[in-house]
DNA sequence: GCGAGATGCTTAACATGTTAAGTGTCGTGG
DNA sequence: CCACGACACTTAACATGTTAAGCATCTCGC
């Protein structure tokens, strides 16, 4: 046991700190935005917990229902899922009858998806308590506050769009 | 093109909109929060997946670098991971030699964790790498607006803290 | 047309998020 | 001292994140 408490064991922990100089843990921006955002979104599990919806299930119905129809490769887009978690979703959907697939006529590789009128008559039930909660938020934290907010994170969205390559630097 | 739906299908969803009104779908807050969060990441993945890390595995060292030692409770709070998810890494961790675990003595209960000398020489390699992409980021960003944004971000999750009931009352 | 590569989506494999159940250990009232 | 509830994890089960393969279908050069 090379790691007596007091010779070895805690005097190389008390020096991890100088032997790997990084700024403090949470503070870094990847944690601050996760926190952030599971505090938002523990204001709605429990609603869409209620009707069996998981957060990105509902992510899929509301992208659907401000449209017609959709490919699945920009739904994908739209709601922000990769492929294979959305084939999964969309599976997981049909089954439930909730949404509609078709082929394009046109491209047999390509689906298209729509929500279902079941799947309409669901959301009617969930919005209203999500839309509640929402303006919940928005009162407690500010409307013009939660603007500007939303307009930061875009900005930084938009300002690592084309940093891509940054460390392929070292390989 | 001549989708045949024209009696069911396309009617029902170009109706959608107002059966389900609900704010516009790119804007909602855990969506902004989401997007802005992965575009961060992107920047350090390849690094971490060059060292066979994963986000998580990350978090962990980076915790633990910092302190002496602390108990797996405690480093879940500090690392934001719920008990199961930190339970497996750390069984990962252990078995690749950048961790040690012991009980406590007074309660056989607690596991105590720390970093091992080989998990402080892997975050040797890899930290200098992850402060460059992180100084990237700032610089591109602008530094005065990234500690603005932190501090709207913790704002945020400050206002939201005593909000778990919000929609209780509809049960 | 036709075969190689590109494209759109799905499946596979592994890691984490999330909730519930299980396992040992503690602490305490009787 | 000892049953019983509380506590600190751990395991289980299912859904998603993520990368790599697999399967149809399409496109295009020849």
């Amino acid at each position: 046991m090379a790691r007596k408490k007091s010779a070895n064991g805690p005097a190389a922990a008390k020096t991890s700190a100088r032997r790997v100089p990084m700024r403090e843990f949470s503070r870094s921006l990847p944690m601050s935005l996760l926190r952030a955002r599971e505090a938002v979104m523990r204001q709605f599990r429990p609603s869409l917990r209620r009707h069996d919806l998981t957060e990105q299930q509902w992510r899929i119905l509301r992208a659907l229902a401000s449209i017609d129809a959709i490919e699945v490769t920009e739904l994908a887009r739209t709601a922000f899922l990769l492929g294979p978690s959305l084939s999964r979703i969309l599976r997981d959907l049909d089954a439930r009858g909730l949404i509609e697939r078709k082929s394009a006529k046109t491209d047999l590789r390509r689906g298209v998806i729509s929500i279902s009128e079941r799947g309409l008559r669901l959301m009617e039930v969930v919005a209203p308590s999500s839309e509640a909660i929402y303006a919940a938020i928005t009162r407690r934290y500010g409307a013009r506050k939660l603007a500007e907010l939303q307009d930061m994170l875009g900005a930084l969205e938009a300002s690592l769009a084309g940093l891509e390559f940054a460390d392929e630097l070292s390989e």
